[in-house]
RNA sequence: GCCGAAGUGGCGGAACUGGCAGACGCGCCGGACUCAAAAUCCGGUUCCCGAAAGGGAGUGUGGGUUCGAUUCCCACCUUCGGCACCA
């Protein structure tokens, strides 16, 4: 043979050659083309976003304001933001294909403890490592061809933006909003600073897991409780927010309605108030508890007999971690004194008990031991009378634990007066017996706190404050802004500020008198920073406020932000405070944030979540090296709901890298067809062209309307299967040239590539008008009716889509399998469904 | 303990309004191409019985509603997430 012969010049050797040349010439090249095409976006400023006119503000466009979590940059990237981001470009491609102005921009949340951390890790300066981590993030996100508007990048750590920062907290501190005061507060002894109540998970520090300290420190506030009603009616406003985090934001909130009853020191006289949920078991009350760190433990047993034991009991439980005081069994000490139930005006002994804490309702409680288990588990313990006063009596509380059923029979007993009434009509009788005396009201409590934001540590937003001996808290006036963090040499923790040890910056005068006085040396919680940073976008460069209000309100509220669940009592929570309070100041006319919120779900490599210690990160870049951006995009999608956690596979990948390149080579092949051979244009009504609709209807309604992004993938998949299958159907071109734009959001780089192959005409993709679906060619022609005899499949037949229901039955009679399961049974009954299914039961 | 979400092949998952369970992909099996391998292509792949035709079972478990249930209702089990000494 010929071909055995290496010297052999055959025509068909030649042919050969030529055509292993050509296929190594149409190979798919990630690298190369996803360089391309970037290197045009990036030129050309394709993904840049003008700020409206003044005429487009009053002509009220269609825009849309696409906002993701911006990162930390304490690090590179890592799947998570993969995931996170090109969900968002998806959505923002799609928007834009169809003709909506969309702004889609991009920062780093620099300042605070991650990035803080992994500079001190890494032994430099954290402006020094941050600014680094941010160059490379920057350069990881233009590699996987995110369609973000550069123009308005921004970061928190720069003075041009933390400026406004420290403005805004200005304007809050005027309306009284942050204030500076002692209060017990949560210390984590690792990373040498205090903690906001929402940074501390199971009693540990969110960021390092170190167990939390109890500390009683003057501190800054923002006065978030003041919005706690607002944050809980305003979620009507939402547009659409996963309900997960709705409840979880509600738990946080924990608005329990209630009364306020004043007790008394038997004695003394002195005021004891109480806030309970059960004003209807008050006479059920057989002792009084207060936390250790209220304030009156030490007056009430001042120079008695008790004194030494119950403050060595105070003494002990401020030695204790929260969660030790959480583990161990509840425990007490008496004081020696009583207090008057304002109800029957009873004496009851006043224990102090770690089990109350100080920081909800008022710190002290009524104890019923009958309906409250951890009043019972006391009582009992300690011999204290347990006694019934709701439920029928067939339940011993005694011995069979506190009856805390809320049924709706329960009917109050041995409460005076008011036994025989039910248990709600008994907390408002009894509620308000007692406010006619002036010894009680209705009340809420909330288990929200006011938001701690100042922090210990060197790498965060000074807060703009001077202490001066006689003005008190001076603020920086709005013109000496920003106060620029110091340049200093030892930045680690060591908990004081370390900004206090920069004496130069430190000592100043005082703005209002003139006199010595000192700076403020806390800084402020990255959150802060993070609660305004999505309007900042809309006019990055302001250099006379935060932002311009008539382009503010043009843009938001943000249509679409997206991020991690782990913000969801967080940032999410902050943001929305911030807002409220920014649309009270009139810097905003909007009082929420983000209508919309899509949570991505966590990424896992080997069902464990991703973490350095386990060394089981998974690096996008590794991946974008092999396969390309693309491949990589569309894998994170492809693993499944987006809002659902996700276990990284590699062999995953495998998958999408052949579908790209089998589309590939079906548009090469498409575009090499002698345009004579495609029947001109028209791609008719056949099934091919039946299927390519039915496919831009559900890629377009699964991601406009269902936040599903895999289906849609998977979709396209199919559509690519079936022009293989049918490469001489007249709609195989129109099929192809869907797909590549289909996928397009997906893969921009790859798609790009074969729109230029196959239009040839130099149209560019992402400027090209999103496909839309003909409704008269989305059904199909012939549909499959599945024939079944009491709901069990039997047959399956093929009949023109409409066909009519006698014509439909006499078809389906006539098959032979059909009649052999009816076997002349009687037909009692006859389910059809047009085009879908006939039923026989027998 | 309270609140919420979820349980579907060997794996990730699909089935949106009660109407063909398992789309799409991975993996695996068989075949083509190749001297060979890789790549690619074709076919198969829920389980059981059967050579096949075909039959039976099947969406965590048990019940219910319905001609028909992955989908609706009740109870339970498991997993995950949130809250939790919050009075």
């Amino acid at each position: 043979m010929p071909r055995r012969f290496p010297l052999s010049l055959s025509i068909e050797r030649l042919f050969h050659w030529w055509r292993r040349i050509q296929s190594v010439m149409e190979k798919y090249d990630p690298q190369t083309i996803e360089a391309k095409w970037q290197k045009v976006w990036a030129d050309e400023l394709s993904f840049h976003v003008p700020n409206p006119s003044p005429e487009e503000l009053a002509a009220h466009r269609d825009r849309t304001y696409v906002v993701e979590m911006l990162p930390y940059p304490s690090g590179d990237l890592h799947m998570g933001h993969t995931l996170n981001y090109t969900i968002g470009d998806v959505i923002t491609h799609v928007r834009r294909r169809k003709g909506m102005q969309v702004l889609r921009p991009m920062g780093y949340d620099a300042f605070g403890l991650p990035a803080e951390n992994a500079a001190i890790k890494e032994g430099a300066h954290p402006r020094v490592v941050t600014e680094r981590n941010i160059a490379s993030i920057r350069k990881q996100m233009h590699r996987m061809g995110w369609a973000i508007d550069w123009g308005r990048e921004i970061s928190t750590h720069q003075p041009e933006y933390y400026r406004w920062t420290q403005w805004l907290f200005l304007r809050f501190f005027e309306r009284g909003l942050a204030y500076r005061k002692e209060a017990p507060v949560k210390w984590c002894p690792n990373d040498q600073t205090v903690l906001a109540n929402e940074q501390v998970v199971d009693g540990r520090c969110e960021r390092c897991g170190a167990e939390v300290e109890a500390k009683s420190l003057t501190q800054w506030f923002f006065r978030i409780t003041d919005y706690a009603d607002a944050l809980l009616d305003e979620m009507d406003l939402l547009e659409d927010w996963p309900d997960r985090v709705l409840t979880m934001q509600r738990n946080w909130i924990g608005r329990s309605q209630g009364a306020r009853v004043v007790f008394r020191v038997e004695g003394s006289g002195e005021q004891l108030p109480v806030f309970t949920t059960r004003p209807d078991t008050l006479f059920g009350a057989t002792f009084f508890v207060l936390a250790p760190e209220h304030s009156l433990v030490s007056s009430l047993v001042a120079g008695s007999e008790h004194e030494a034991e119950v403050l060595d009991y105070v003494r002990r439980t401020a030695a204790r971690s929260e969660v030790e005081r959480e583990e161990k069994e509840k425990d007490g000490v008496f004081t020696g004194r009583f207090a008057v139930n304002p109800v029957n005006g009873e004496a009851i002994p006043i224990w102090v008990a770690d089990y109350v804490l100080m920081g909800y309702g008022t710190g002290a409680i009524m104890a019923v031991p009958a309906h409250d288990e951890r009043d019972h588990a006391f009582a009992e313990r300690y011999g204290i009378e347990i006694r019934q006063v709701v439920g029928s009596s067939a339940v011993d509380v005694a011995e069979a634990g506190a009856f805390v059923s809320h049924s709706a029979d329960e009917v109050l007993v041995n409460s005076g007066d008011f036994s025989g009434l039910s248990s709600p009509d008994g907390k408002v009788a009894i509620t308000a017996s007692l406010a006619a005396e002036g010894l009680g009201e209705e009340a809420i409590a909330y288990r929200l706190r006011d938001w701690l934001l100042s922090r210990q540590r060197y790498w965060g937003c000074p807060i703009p404050i001077i202490h001066c001996e006689k003005c008190g808290e001076v603020p920086v006036p709005d013109d000496q802004l920003p106060v620029v963090l110091p340049e200093i040499d030892d930045y680690v923790p060591k908990g004081r500020s370390p900004l206090a040890a920069a004496e130069d910056w430190v000592a100043t005068t005082c703005p209002k008198c003139g006199g010595s006085a000192r700076r403020e040396t806390d800084t402020m919680d990255t959150f802060v920073d993070s609660s305004w940073y999505f309007i900042r976008y809309t006019d990055p460069h302001d250099d006379r406020l935060p932002f311009d209000r008539e382009i503010a309100d043009y843009w938001l509220p943000v249509n679409q932000y997206i991020g991690g669940i782990e913000h969801a009592v967080l940032h999410l929570l902050y943001a929305r405070f911030f807002t409220k309070v920014m649309n009270e100041l009139g810097l905003v006319g909007f009082r929420e944030p983000f209508a919309r919120l899509f949570n991505q779900g966590m990424l896992t490599a080997g069902g464990a979540k991703m973490s350095k210690s386990k060394g089981n990160v998974i690096n996008p870049l590794e991946f974008v090296e092999r396969y390309g951006a693309d491949t990589v995009r569309l894998y994170t999608l492809f693993m499944g709901p987006a809002d659902e956690d996700m276990d990284w596979q590699d062999t995953g990948l495998e998958g999408i890298w052949r579908f790209l390149n089998r589309l590939w080579r079906v548009a090469h092949e498409q575009a090499a067809t002698p345009v004579a051979k495609l029947a001109e244009a028209d791609p008719g009504d056949g099934e091919l062209a039946r299927k390519t609709h039915r496919t831009i209807a559900k890629v377009t309604d699964d991601i406009e309307r269902r936040f599903y992004f895999h289906t849609p993938i998977a979709a396209v998949m199919e559509l690519v299967n079936e022009i293989q299958r049918h490469p001489e159907d007249p709609a195989v071109r129109f099929a192809t040239e869907t797909a590549v734009s289909l996928i397009q959001p997906y893969a921009p780089h790859v798609a790009e590539e074969l729109w230029g192959v196959l239009s040839a005409g130099g149209t560019r993709l992402w400027e090209t008008r999103w496909p839309e679906a003909d409704p008269a060619l989305l059904a199909v022609a012939e549909v499959e009716v599945v024939v079944q005899v009491n709901g069990k499949l039997r047959d399956r037949l093929h009949v023109a889509a409409g066909t009519g229901k006698d014509e439909l039955l006499a078809a389906v009679l006539a098959s032979e399998r059909v009649q052999a399961h009816l076997d002349g049974h009687e037909i009692r009954k006859t389910i059809v469904v047009p085009d879908r299914l006939v039923n026989f039961v027998v």
